[in-house]
DNA sequence: AGTGCGTTTGTAGAATTACACAAACGCACT
DNA sequence: AGTGCGTTTGTGTAATTCTACAAACGCACT
């Protein structure tokens, strides 16, 4: 076993390329090392020929630590360790994802995290000097990183132009766009919709990072472009061959939300997303739509608050339409006004109690929950209700019809 | 009391009016004589100074026949008897409209019933020979009518060209209309809203003439216009002060076709009626409110067969917009495909079982009875729905998609 | 304070609906 | 003929909803 003295630096060499690197940090820490950015995209890794853990195997395959993994590492509260620490970390095995005992460094820059350094320790741990070898290891890493980052970042912008371009229908034919995706050496990927996540605060270059790792790590869709404006980030995503799920982008939005949450404290965003196409010039549309769904969750959160594809909003697709419809018929429903009338000079809240007993699909008993008041007293008002206003609460014509339009008064 | 012998015809002399004539059948009947039209409408009655009935006194002051007392006399038939007898006919009392013992005959030319002449008896009953003078006075009755009847006839061709401007929209503005309307010497009558009658065969002139008696002697409505094309039949008609009722207009749509079909045999007759407006210029939209009740009854008997007003049409008049909105985004409800490939795979019904379960309003008993089907069954199928279509038919949102998708797709 | 009206809550039995399970059927496949 | 799958029907029980009725409450009006 090689032994190298503490105040001799192994690593002050210029290395071609992170390959040497790794290879290098493995042959002096004697271990298998894996190097990956900060969105655990792999790197390099050694290729040192002794045992591997299932963690380390499966992301030398994948080019990227598997989501469950990163999940996992989250949720045993690793990552915001690593991220915080100055020293390499030690970890113990979780073994449900296959991950045996390792050490890890973060690698850091004065802007941020750059990536990681993991060491396995298959046979033996590390020793003090051996931490001190691979805090200097990630120093090195560091410069190297710096470089890819700012070709990466100017990559990136000339992404987001053309996502734009593709977004506000300045590029129209499939074709033409797909020949400039192509330029850029994106992969294909459709069906694609686009996904749009409202912050209510200011996206600040922090949050940026935390939205590019979330983006970057997740496996649940590919993320061909992604911009962000002052309060809004937008993606276009497509669900992998894998996961034949149609769900998988409500799922990613779902995730996204809370993960921001539990993660990094960014609460209060609001997800939404278009239809899935397969040309490319159906983006504009499903953006649009992605937008219609965002406004719709505004204007009805307690309605349609847990639904986030267009697809999922039913019937609040058409309540535009049928708001302006109504508009010109010079409509209204005479069974509400009727009952808004009673409301007022009785001071009673037989509306409020429609509208519920409609939303609770007619239940009685879920409905007076909600209202807090006695089932019966709901009865009692639902029979006021079908007096006062005439109507029959067994036909679902009529039921409809009085949701519909209760919905469209909210409109206004 | 005066004898006039059989051999002389006392109504022989020519009279001015037919005032002059109904005092003279009083003064040689010795009875109070009233005289109406073929429509019930009062034309003249005799001055005698006994008793009237309550029947004949409410005529006298409505200037027409109540409409309680001609249902109840079509009811007892005795139109269609004096419709069909040449000589006069005698009728018993029928108390619970106030009708006393009377004799009528009726006032028939070549084409058809002119009017009726009603005779009261009061104290005594007619004889043979009164029975032969009144038919004598019908007789002089009929010359005199036919000449009214030419000049009506030519009114109504001026009124029915006015209506066709206004529902064409060829007279715009509501002033002119107005005074357009009171040159013909019509009523105003607002707010009014167009009725369509659609008959399944040709309306030929006989009918023609029943429509004018139901139009006229109903007094659920003001009848301000009507015009009758190949298979239609379409009125002006306003709700009368008396009725706030705002149904009168649909009340009349059941009773005319029920009573075409009960009285004289004319069935399959479609009903449809546009909203109510109070200014002239909205009688084209309320026309064409009209016609699409009708399209849609077409479309979807069985949902809205029973249905005849624009707003009660509920949902079904958003169809069309809704429609277009979905030819739009191209959408397509994935779930009722699903169901609908299932169907074909598997020849089960779970598309059927779907719509008629959200058409008994998701009642288990309901559905299944009109399946013709165990309960079980039903309840089986529906949670092989939710399984194959992964839905949740607790979701109010969620059933009203379904059930206006379905509804769609049979639109085209 | 009393009265009347509309409203709310409670109770109890009847009617419906939900659910689990067993049996049998039809049909395609071998 | 046997097997398996999906479907249909029947049974029994638990849960829920409907219904009617009684009691009490809040509030305006007198």
């Amino acid at each position: 076993m090689n032994h190298y003295p503490l105040n001799k630096d192994p690593f002050k060499e210029t290395f071609g390329s992170l390959e040497n690197l790794v290879d290098k940090i493995s042959d002096v820490l004697q271990c298998p090392v894996t190097i990956e950015d900060a969105n655990h995209r792999l790197l390099a890794y050694s290729s040192h020929e002794g045992q591997s853990d299932k963690a380390r195997v499966d992301t030398i395959i994948a080019r990227r630590v598997p989501e469950k993994v990163i999940n996992s590492l989250w949720r045993a509260g690793i990552i915001p360790k690593l991220n915080q620490s100055n020293d390499p970390v030690r970890i113990s095995e979780i073994n449900d994802i296959g991950l045996g005992d390792r050490v890890a460094t973060a690698i850091v820059s004065k802007n941020g995290i750059l990536g990681y350094i993991w060491v396995l320790e298959i046979d033996k741990r590390l020793s003090e000097e051996q931490f001190s070898l691979l805090k200097q290891a990630a120093q090195t890493a560091k410069n190297q990183l710096l470089q890819v980052q700012v070709r990466k970042k100017k990559k990136q912008e000339g992404h987001q132009e053309l996502f734009w371009q593709i977004l506000t229908g300045h590029l129209k034919s499939h074709e033409e766009i797909k020949e400039k995706i192509e330029q850029f050496g994106l992969p294909p990927s459709l069906p694609a919709s686009v996904i749009i996540f409202q912050f209510k605060d200011e996206i600040t270059p922090k949050i940026e990072s935390h939205i590019s790792y979330m983006v970057t790590t997740t496996q649940q869709l590919r993320i061909t472009f992604f911009v962000i404006s002052r309060h809004e980030l937008i993606l276009l995503g497509s669900p992998l061959q894998g996961s034949e799920d149609k769900s998988a982008t409500v799922n990613f939005i779902e995730d996204f939300i809370s993960q921001m949450g539990k993660r990094f404290k960014v609460n209060n965003i609001q997800g939404a997303c278009g239809s899935s196409y397969d040309t490319y010039e159906k983006v504009e549309k499903s953006y649009h739509e992605a937008i219609t769904v965002l406004n719709i969750k505004n204007q009805f959160p307690q309605e349609v608050g847990d639904t986030y594809s267009y697809q999922q909003l039913g019937i609040y697709r058409y309540l535009e339409v049928l708001l302006k419809k109504k508009q010109e018929d010079g409509y209204e429903n005479a069974t509400l006004k009727k009952l808004g009338e009673y409301d007022g000079i009785n001071k009673t809240q037989l509306l409020e109690t429609l509208e519920i007993y409609l939303n609770n699909d007619s239940n009685v008993n879920d409905a007076a929950k909600e209202l807090h008041i006695h089932t019966n007293t709901l009865i009692y008002r639902l029979k006021r209700i079908v007096e006062i206003a005439d109507i029959d609460l067994k036909n679902p014509n009529q039921k409809m019809t009085l949701y519909l339009d209760i919905k469209l008064n909210k409109l206004i």
